[in-house]
DNA sequence: CCCCACATGTGAACGCTGTATACATTGCCA
DNA sequence: TGGCAATGTATACAGCGTTCACATGTGGGG
């Protein structure tokens, strides 16, 4: 094991790394193909062994932060108690999960989101997508929920929830210092009755 | 009126109208400086008597964007007949609006909502804001809307339309050809069911 | 009426970006 | 063991935003 790398053997890897690490602290601009190329101590046309193009970097780079965001709401999902009302409660824990990964971490919120690509129905990750039709599903089993807004359920909960975490995360302002927790409290508890659960 | 126009006299308006009409067509990412400057007859370094940075003129014409949304929100809202259920048809109307602004107008809404300045709450336009919370104000001054989530309203659904709106611009995918009427009905729905408003 | 101060536009240059191309080096497999 | 495919390098190029010294009109005060 030199220190000779000519053959670098994980470029491809690092590369990314390096990218989710600059977008989560500087968001989607930060990315840029020859800083990356300097923090993997390499020349900047070596990573086009590895991408046809900057955008194919950019849209490798999306999909992993939309993994992280499927990842918080499966964590909240998992973090929520059982007993009484469990899957209303992890469904509202999946939702608040979402926001909060756009107020807590804008970067990768906006990178995950940006230049269209945000249709999370599209087929190579439909991770968080899935996350929340289980929920879903499950409220739906247990009675909590009523069957007959199941189907346009996904995508009213998801609405609310991605549109305010467009609203919150804006890496650039946040005039009236409003308590993020407040509103996800409110649009959560909007949502709820939007699915027609009534406490 | 000879055709040397030296000064040119009207420069920065029509900057920005090319600049307008550019995004429209083609996203926020067709927004250059050099290419404008060429629509207007000039020279790249005339902008810069007009506008300090690039970033000053898109901010502009992100404001112009969210005007026109305003605009076609006021549209459907004056569009809207009066009768029975008037100020909830009023408000649906105006949801619509929003959606199938991102819809029709993808490039403009891209460019509405680009880069942070997401807020509509800034000070500087709260045009759309103030139609939104108006039509608020009119269900519960009839008796439509109990007042009791008058407050946290305009959020849920102001985060409803736009979450909306953002999954269906997307310039670029639309996978499951989904017809955006449905998937807009669907939430407006969702959005009245929210507000505690029964038919 | 003239002229000059100021607003506005020009031309050329700079540094930074993504990208293409020809070449160098290495690891692996026949 | 030899050579081929994979991977990294060096260099160059066009396009981008931006700067700066200079040119050109124009409107208002003497």
């Amino acid at each position: 094991m030199t220190e000779s790398h000519y053959h670098h053997g994980n470029l491809r890897a690092e590369l990314l790394a390096h990218a989710l690490r600059r977008v989560r602290e500087h968001g989607p601009g930060a990315l840029v193909l020859r800083d990356l190329a300097k923090d993997a101590g390499v020349s900047p046309a070596a990573a086009y062994r590895h991408f046809d193009t900057i955008d194919h970097l950019r849209a490798e780079v999306a999909r992993l932060a939309r993994q992280e965001l499927a990842v918080a709401m499966l964590a909240a999902r998992n973090r929520t108690s059982r007993g009484r009302n469990a899957s209303l409660r992890r469904f509202e824990a999946i939702g608040r999960a979402y926001v909060r990964f756009a107020v807590d971490e804008p970067g990768w919120f906006e990178t995950a989101f940006a230049e269209g690509s945000v249709l999370p129905t599209t087929a190579d990750d439909p991770a968080a997508w899935d996350v929340l039709v289980g929920a879903l599903d499950e409220m739906v089993a247990d009675g909590t929920m009523p069957a007959r807004y199941r189907e346009s359920a996904p995508l009213v909960a998801w609405a609310s929830v991605h549109g305010l975490g467009a609203l919150l995360s804006s890496t650039t302002q946040r005039p009236d210092g409003t308590p993020a927790d407040a509103a996800i409290d409110d649009v959560v508890a909007g949502v709820v009755r939007a699915l027609g659960i009534s406490r």
